[in-house]
DNA sequence: CTTTCGCGCAACTCTTTGGTTGCACTATAC
DNA sequence: GTATAGTGCAACCAAAGAGTTGCGCGAAAG
């Protein structure tokens, strides 16, 4: 996790922790790791590891309330990484001359596609 | 790497994937991993296994041209992973505006849903 | 005061991963 | 033909990461 970027989608890398991050972000008055264990299939000390882990990249902050510690979810931080994304797909959309992102969007990428050109379909 | 946007955001979580990524985007022929390693500190093999990655994601494509693999860029499958971040941010700042309607958000759905007893009712 | 509940820390296992080197194969170049 | 450049595959290594169990400590509850 050298820069912030990183963190932010290693954090998100993990289906677990996104799980994690949803629960957490559906409770207004956030959640404890405790609570978030109760009923789901990870042990407690494994999910106050993820809701570490989101605080270390800023999608998550801690409130000490009594004993317990309560995370709140911070979604906005993690629009520089959906911004990261989002440029690339701009600009390479924009070179392309945005004819090809009509019948370029199937949703998934064809994962044997040799010998093939299938560049510049124009008209 | 369960479903494919764990795949899209543990792709772009390495820096030098990264950097692999933008460099391939910014030839529109693409580039072979040879050429890419050309010049870097990481080898060609760490390179191609990047590249492979970036394929099995949906983020590269590859196509034969004689002896040598090309591979290009498909910054447009990265959008789903934008897309879920944007959603959040988006719902949860929208929240944040409406605090009349904290407890009655029909739409959302909970995901994790144990017994919940919602403490510390705040006046 | 004693019990209980929530939390943090530590150790350990297993798997993944980013990186390397080496070798074999194949298609171009000479 | 031989030489060479580009790939792919495999073995290997070190580090990180996701998960577990166990234990100790401090704050509420009895």
């Amino acid at each position: 996790m050298s820069d912030a970027l990183s963190g932010v989608f290693a954090a998100l890398a993990d289906p677990t922790r996104r799980r994690l991050f949803d629960a957490l972000a559906a409770r207004p008055d956030g959640a404890t790791a405790t609570e978030l264990a109760r009923g789901g299939p990870v042990s407690r000390q494994a999910v106050a590891k993820h809701l570490q882990v989101l605080r270390r990249t800023g999608l998550a902050e801690t409130r000490r309330d009594g004993r317990e510690v309560r995370y709140l979810a911070r979604p906005s931080n993690a629009r520089p990484a959906a911004a990261w994304i989002d440029e690339r797909a701009l600009a390479w959309e924009r070179r392309l001359g945005r004819l090809s992102t009509l019948l370029d969007s199937p949703g998934m990428v064809d994962p044997v596609r040799h010998g093939e050109n299938e560049r510049a379909p124009r008209d």
